[in-house]
DNA sequence: ACCCATGAACGACAAGCGTAGTACTACAGG
DNA sequence: CCTGTAGTACTACGCTTGTCGTTCATGGGT
């Protein structure tokens, strides 16, 4: 349905600091950025919301002489997204094949093993059928 | 250790094919382009070819006047850094998270649900160290 | 009524990507 | 020896990203 959107680290940077909080003015996400040792002007911050709302990622409304921005794309669908393409890049789509991989890879550590392990149980005993990501 | 590798769709599809036959010479991987309904000039192969290997990507050695390339980076290692960027980005570097995500969203068949119980078995029953990826 | 500060708008620039046309080189066949 | 041809090298162009500086508008304080 909608664009398949790709990303990049600062966008999906922004994107994150105006899902944690909802909405921002400009200022704000440039402080949220300081603080996470990105340091970048302010006026490189408005450039780059623009841009984004321009592609209509992100929407503002005015308050004051301010801009208040917040994301028009959710986390979920990004996150969807993004992993749906690296899933079909490397494991031709077979989204059990990753999980193959990720679970085979040495960082998963004996405690989400069994975490998953009853994850997976919960799925597969599974009548119950949850519509929520 | 070495640098996070950030590769665009085609640059990851050029790669495909260094992957998928170990060589191959820039008109082999226009062909093989070609066939994936992927239709480039074949300059413009060249082009992404050459620029891929001043990055280090990938190399070539010379056979008579042709070039056959091959990747410097094997598929192991990208999908491991291309997948830990997002992981790190969307769940905090939890890979249990991530495929606490993948698991419950709706594209894993039963089948694999049990594949994965398997799996998952092995890695909690395990005395067995595999080191192969 | 005037000036200043604050913040948005606009313009700029370098680098990298996707795309490809054109120039050059060197081997092979006559 | 000359030429055709195959295949790389060079150059180019438009677009997006990251990065800002500079200008412009406007509301608030004096």
């Amino acid at each position: 349905m909608g664009e398949v959107l790709q990303l990049s680290d600062l966008q999906l940077g922004l994107l994150r600091i105006l899902w944690d909080r909802g909405e921002a003015t400009a200022l704000e996400v440039h402080a949220a950025l300081v603080e996470q040792d990105r340091g970048l002007a302010p006026t490189t911050v408005s450039t780059m919301l623009s841009r984004l709302e321009k592609k209509g990622t992100i929407a503002h409304r005015t308050e004051g002489r301010q801009f208040i921005y917040r994301a028009l794309v959710c986390e979920v669908d990004v996150r969807r997204s993004m992993l749906g393409r690296l899933t079909d890049y490397f494991f031709g789509g077979d989204v059990a094949a990753l999980v193959s991989h990720l679970v085979e890879g040495r960082s998963v550590e004996p405690d989400d093993v069994a975490r998953l392990q009853r994850l997976l149980a919960e799925r597969s005993g599974g009548a119950e059928e949850h519509d929520d990501v």
